[in-house]
DNA sequence: AACTTATTACGAAATATTTCGTAGATAACT
DNA sequence: AGTTATCTACGAAATATTTCGTAATAAGTT
């Protein structure tokens, strides 16, 4: 609830939560498909966020390998509805119409969507 | 595209969307109601806002009246593309169940959901 | 062992963002 | 008119974030 990553943790975390644990040099090469920074740069971005208690990290020769501290879902919660207050003015309707509206969302995903919605139907009762 | 608005910006563009053309004072008794700020301090946002293009204002007497000049949607897309990408690994599914598995949305608003539903499936015929 | 390469730690500069204080101007009030 | 309240403009401090340079160390190479 507290630590709400910035950008570039963002970053870090969500590859964190995709591939599993990785090294800077790992992560580092993933960002940089992206945008060009330097090395030390992507390094004190995750010792700052093993300081801040974000990262856990073991030595493995002289290298430290990095895992997420931080559970990816209860993340995500506090993103999206701190998203859908300011952004969405509290619609959550708004967000999912906007979100599925705009992207190419493929017909199983639907699917999916449709019954998750049956399901919450389900429990509402 | 370009400009992506920073926390306290978004929070004055959101109440503009909300409520129309609006004063920095009554900005700043929303904003207030949230977190305490010193009234220059919003002022000051929304003078920066001006500079960058994000906001219009008209002078009416001795204060000014500002409008928003980015558009709501527009904004909104960014914002959700880019945390699809960067938050949920570009599953725009996962957003959606994320939003709706969280929040207590209305039964209605799940209906008007499940009709768009409905809606994108014929587009995609 | 000497040399090269990769990694860490550390500090600090550069940039972005938020915050507030002060001064001057305009309007409102008595 | 004089006083008070409100608003703007401006500058700058405080804070947060990103960026990189340098030095030390450990590992791998020849």
């Amino acid at each position: 609830m507290k630590n709400k990553p910035t950008e570039s943790e963002l970053e870090v975390l969500s590859l964190l939560w995709k591939s599993g644990d990785m090294t800077v040099r790992e992560i580092h090469d993933e960002i940089t498909k992206d945008r060009d920074i330097g090395y030390t740069t992507t390094l004190k971005i995750m010792q700052i966020m093993f300081e801040k208690g974000l990262l856990t990290r073991r030595k493995e020769g002289k290298t430290h390998i990095y895992s997420s501290k931080v559970d990816q879902t209860v993340t995500q919660e506090g993103l999206v509805s701190k998203m859908i207050k300011t952004v969405f003015q509290g619609s959550t309707k708004d967000l999912v119409m906007q979100a599925l509206g705009n992207s190419a969302t493929s017909k199983k995903e639907l699917e999916e969507i449709r019954s998750f919605l049956d399901q919450l139907d389900e429990e509402q009762k």
